[in-house]
DNA sequence: TCTCTAGTCTTGACTCATTCAAGATAACCT
DNA sequence: AGGTTATCTTGAATGAGTCAAGACTAGAGA
């Protein structure tokens, strides 16, 4: 029980299979903070050669579900994988690139902010989203006028 | 000037054009908070007889850019459209049935939460989602064992 | 170490929300 | 009223994600 974070373990822990599918899916999630399924499908396959787009979907929810990685879904993405867990951190995602980063949450543990009213749920987690422009958009977006079109939501105006 | 809420000077003050289309869809949006694509088509159809699949996308499309109407994607869910909108209020979505309340912020205007680092992000908004279950499933969940499946995520363990 | 078996992976077809494209229609300006 | 152009209809396409059946293999027991 010397290395709780080797891979292995901590799928073992969860009741997993040990399987390189799995242990090289998780190692690209970990390379790759907030891939979609397929970026993490062909960093996989780097490693393995082969494997099945649908391993990859079953391997990303049996992940998900034991909470060794996150799924996240800004709207208008597809699906997203971290495998940062446990800190209830929240995102900064930009409305032109759809670039994502971490923000750290203040309090920690889940759920960090307490609903007005609770309509009655048995309220687990807040999740946040801070949407806005990131740098590198602001930078061309200033310098021509509308570099490409925004995905859907439009730019805050004046 | 009298009736500032009337639904097709509304249009009209966001540069669009009133149609019959568009004026059922946005009463479809006020009188099903929440709802998805396909309810708010069967919805508005049910007042004009006939509207297209692709009408509705447009329609609903033009009203979030104008901001008549805002669009909500919790994980795992398909597009939902509402038509409250300027109060930056949020959402209470069950785990377990998709059920979502609204949920009044506090600060009422946005951003109403502040990233503790922005990333020199320009950010306009903070979107909050609180995750739970409804007082319906808990009720449920608590009678029966399991009743249904949860759809992707599983209840918070003990 | 060998064997068995349930849990995993592969393959291929399928669903369904959403989008694209082209032509018909109708709202608004003059 | 007439022309212009946004909007709507029709029909096909895209693409993320799922379903299903069979092959494979990790891990437990002999």
């Amino acid at each position: 029980m010397s290395t709780q974070a080797d891979p292995a373990h901590l799928l073992r822990q969860a009741g997993l299979r040990v399987t390189r599918p799995r242990l090289e899916v998780l190692a690209a999630v970990h390379r790759h903070p907030h891939a979609v399924t397929d970026e993490i499908c062909a960093a996989a396959r780097e490693r393995l050669g082969t494997l099945s787009h649908q391993a990859v979907y079953d391997v990303l929810r049996a992940l998900a579900d034991a909470k060794l990685v996150r799924r996240i879904q800004p709207s208008g993405s597809v699906a997203r994988y971290e495998a940062r867990v446990g800190d209830n951190h929240h995102h900064l995602v930009c409305r032109v690139c759809g670039g994502i980063e971490d923000v750290d949450c203040a309090v920690g543990e889940r759920p960090c902010l307490t609903a007005s009213e609770d309509h009655g749920y048995l309220i687990d987690e807040a999740e946040v989203v801070f949407w806005g422009v990131c740098p590198g958009c602001l930078a061309l977006d200033s310098a021509s006028a509308v570099p490409w079109a925004p995905p859907a939501t439009t730019h805050p105006s004046p």
